[in-house]
DNA sequence: TAGTGGTCTAGACCACTGA
DNA sequence: CAGTGGTCTAGACCACTAC
């Protein structure tokens, strides 16, 4: 049985584990260890690149392979499509617009998403349901001048996430998670008392030409997004 | 100049991005892509799949590689060390013990961790400021059957994070962010009003062992965790 | 069952950077 | 400037799975 970078990888974050390489140590060099597990250079490079990636260890090169003290042990979120979200947990998932018109931008969003004065911009809003339960506001704005196809979109029956995702194959963006407290209008809609602690969601997208839309999310009370790694 | 796994990896997105190969849509196979590169599949195999990884396109075996017609983005934040966080923006940290402890494992405690009845635990509460103003409350359950180190630390002047950072090398976690309301407490240490909608980040760690700990980080006003990706 | 991705190898050259 | 990781290559075998 030939040795695999996994069976490298496993045995290395055993070690590690077990306190055989403590925090700062230096790990043998790739040469070395490919000698020691009997298997070329690059499965052991691929090893060390992962747990490297995983934060588990550092590399530098010539100052070799070093495990992290404090591990940057980083989060990994999926970012769901609500419908998805919402149906994955069995639920009936229904939309409904509240909101939609062009306007001008607002200053605050023309700051925010650099645009010109006197732009124009679609503002959306609508909710998402589960079950007949209100599941998740989302305010958004998108900007036409980047994808002009917004101008002849309804969505009335189906929201401007789904929409975007047919139209803008990916897209860079900035996501944040905060805490807010609901206004008299989140209040009606996500049917709770003004001033409850709401988890939102805020992310701002855009393509190489400009940016591309500002998006809130809204979700009901009581929500959380959890991840393991 | 020889063709870099970078150079393909820019290349298909691009293409990606401008249209030329839309969501949904088959790729070239690796060998195809290769030749047309004038590289190594291998080269082509790393760029494609980190695209994967980056949920960009879907592979399977026999079926190829496609583009994602709802890219699976993920984020990835990392999980900053408090102090290192605080540090980082420039500001003085400074810590403080609230209350430590060691005590039986209340009933909530002993289902979440699946701890035994009669277990003892320590239980350590404290604070985090940034140059004097309240940053970060935390508030942590430690099983000491686990880590037994812990009933020999005080955690007088360096707080209960720092402490599990060089005593356990790694660990497997679950993290949740949610939104709650301050409770008189809560609001006390944060300088807040009762009610007040903050940001919580939860925490579960595990050894092959057992749990180690349950930490619930609170923020102080307005906190808000961002990422890009 | 045939085609695709998954991975290993042995060797090579190179880029960075710490001692 | 020497040692380390970063990467490419050409070829090979294998595992999975859609057709």
């Amino acid at each position: 049985m030939t040795v695999t970078f996994k069976d490298v990888k496993a045995d290395l974050l055993d070690q590690i584990a077990q306190g055989v390489m403590p925090p700062g140590s230096l790990l043998p060099n790739e040469t070395d260890l490919a000698a020691r597990y009997g298997c070329a250079r690059a499965t052991v490079n691929r090893a060390m690149r992962e747990l490297a990636e995983e934060g588990i260890v550092e590399r530098k090169r010539k100052a070799g392979t070093r495990v992290r003290s404090a591990p940057i042990r980083q989060a990994r979120f999926a970012i769901p499509v609500v419908r998805e979200e919402i149906e994955a947990q069995g639920a009936d998932y229904r939309y409904s617009l509240i909101q939609h018109r062009k306007q001008d931008v607002p200053d605050w969003l023309r700051a925010r998403l650099s645009l010109r004065r006197g732009q124009k911009i679609v503002h959306v809003v609508c909710m998402h349901w589960a079950d007949g339960v209100p599941y998740q506001h989302e305010d958004r704005w998108i900007n036409p001048e980047v994808v002009p196809g917004v101008l002849r979109a309804s969505f009335a029956t189906s929201g401007p996430n789904e929409w975007l995702l047919a139209e803008v194959p990916f897209s860079n963006a900035e996501i944040s998670f905060m805490a807010i407290e609901a206004d008299q209008d989140l209040a009606d809609h996500l049917d709770c008392a003004p001033g409850t602690a709401l988890f939102r969601t805020e992310r701002t997208t855009w393509l190489p030409d400009g940016p591309i839309t500002l998006v809130r999310l809204t979700h009901r009370q009581g929500h959380r997004i959890t991840t393991r790694y």
